[in-house]
DNA sequence: CTCCGGCAATAAACCGCTTTACCGAAGGCT
DNA sequence: AGCCTTCGGTAAAGCGGTTTATTGCCGGAG
């Protein structure tokens, strides 16, 4: 391990010259200049960055928590931002919390530790506090996609009422009334704000919605077949479900399936995220669409410019998209099944 | 901030005392411990991670190196190997190559500069030579999934040509004796193992394989969905496609259901992995499973104990199985179509 | 002939923790 | 009484860079 002293002995310099001329803090006359980088090239010199990192105070990386890295929707996020930092010379470390408040915590811990400069913390369960608390209104963090109230930092956020809207506007086009929601975990931001915006439209509309009809749980596979099955014994049947996850969805597909029913000759179903390769599904998922690759963008941008401390609006929202493929039925003017 | 001094002045003994202490590599009596806890609790300290690592030496974190990590596959791994290094007290910093040998390079260079203390890295495309050299005898460095030929490091692999052989066995037996296969890029390990288990399986049961209908390329969406194009332009047309890898397999999917051609009705697939969500897709996918959660884990256990200077098997194979589900037609007593 | 300014480069402090000695006092043994 | 241990702790040298303030020198202006 060669180190900056030995190039500036070999170069007969002091370190300090070295550790100037290489960050170009300085401008030497091009014969000194030429020495150092010689015995730089001759030793194969490479900074430590452990050292470089305390010497400046600065870890160069961000870390990234998510509740589940291998969930594609949030792998999907981790590309656009992994390959974000990596343009402004930025680790991205990696953090799964599966869902474990004990991680969260520990991802800010880690913050706290400067294990990292900056985090982009994905919540994935409503907030007791205890996490808002510590967040607090700590420097280089930024909330995506869910919210964790009492913080005081930097959010962006997806139009998830409007999604919601655009979702269930579509089930209503094509006929259905009668409409099964599921939800995420109550209490949940975006989990809330999708609840209200079908409530809402639903409204608009006219038709009632029955409180039996929605069902909170986990933004989980397991979850979302529990949920259809229960939604499948309801009598009578929904003739369509707003899945509020497309992960949800998963389960929804593997549940009907199982019980023989078909997507969407029996049952319609809307999905939320557009998750990569919904469209491959059977059938390809109606679903409301995502920005994943911005968000993961402007979230790395957003969390820079707080780190670089210069001013980023608290929310950004991102607007969301109907992607209609094959997962509902059109049954106007068919007879209520 | 609040550092190491001003917890020992509070405290009033040495730094020394305190670090020792927090480190255990002390007893102290219980009075000078407690005042020690006491001042910890009342400061809020908590040690400065780049401090530490610098002194240490160790970085405390390991370098993931995917092709791309948006891939269901490498997400995955990545999980499964992000939750054995988080058990471990590691973190795992990622970086997608993105298939480009300069950011394979990079990793390895990172390496070096000590941004961690070792990588784990999946390769993406044959390497000149290049790669090889740099990871040398280097170590902490463990190849996963794929090979590079010139580095003495230890790797862990599946069972490639027996994965090939069993998808094979499968088509033979459903009565498929005219086989295409999409195989991976020409001289990439895992790629010719696929071929080689492909070829010999054919040639035990006395079957003859064009060398026209095996394609090579990137393991990607858009060439299985170039080649799916290629192979349903031929005349004959195989009655089967054996892709040696699921991302492949959606590529194939999509460019057959463009062509308004069944799966498995008008041709049957098998693909490689057998990705998370393949039971999903329409057909669910035949395939040949990869143990993923497993090779992460031992990957990490291998790369850890490398690290501590253990001596560790230069080569692991992992067993696959052969996974059948609806994307291949039984056609045995069918007239040739 | 001095003084000043700028060039070339450096000494030394610092980032915050770890670790290797080493030291003084108290107690036990012979 | 003298010597050896153990206990309780510390001084100081790193780890490998960055950075601030400073120095010596030289040429030109006054």
């Amino acid at each position: 391990m060669v180190t900056l002293s030995e190039v500036a002995r070999e170069a007969g310099v002091s370190p300090t010259a070295v550790s100037r001329h290489l960050n170009r803090s300085i401008v030497l006359p091009k014969a000194t200049a030429d020495r150092i980088d010689e015995a730089v090239g001759r030793l194969g010199y490479r900074p430590n960055a452990l050292a470089k990192r305390l010497s400046k105070g600065k870890a160069e990386a961000i870390c990234l928590a998510t509740p589940e890295i291998s969930n594609p929707f949030f792998a999907e996020l981790a590309s656009a931002i992994e390959s974000a930092a990596a343009e402004r010379g930025y680790g991205v470390t990696l953090l799964s919390t599966r869902g474990r408040p004990a991680r969260e915590i520990e991802a800010v811990n880690q913050l706290a530790d400067r294990y990292f400069d900056g985090l982009i913390m994905i919540a994935a369960r409503p907030d007791d506090g205890t996490l808002g608390d510590l967040i607090g209104r700590r420097q280089g963090i930024v909330l995506l996609d869910e919210d964790v109230p009492a913080a005081r930092v930097p959010r962006i956020f997806v139009e998830n009422a409007i999604g919601a809207r655009l979702a269930t506007e579509h089930l209503i086009a094509m006929g259905h009334t009668d409409i099964a929601l599921i939800a995420g975990p109550m209490g949940l931001l975006s989990a809330n704000e999708r609840v209200e915006g079908f409530k809402a439209t639903m409204a608009a509309h006219g038709l009632r919605v029955d409180e039996a009809r929605m069902l909170h749980g986990e933004f989980t596979r397991e979850f979302g077949h529990e949920a259809a099955l229960a939604i499948a014994r309801m009598s009578p049947r929904p003739t369509a479900i707003l899945a509020c996850s497309d992960y949800l969805s998963v389960g929804v597909l593997g549940a009907l399936h199982d019980l023989g029913l078909s997507v969407p000759d029996d049952i319609s179903l809307v999905g939320f995220d557009d998750m990569p390769l919904a469209e491959l599904f059977d059938p390809p998922l109606t679903t409301i669409r995502q920005p994943i690759a911005e968000m993961g963008r402007i979230a790395l941008e957003r969390l820079l410019a707080s780190l670089d401390g210069v001013e980023v609006p608290a929310m950004t929202r991102l607007p969301v998209e109907l992607i209609v493929r094959k997962s509902v039925a059109d049954i106007r003017g068919n007879a209520r099944r």
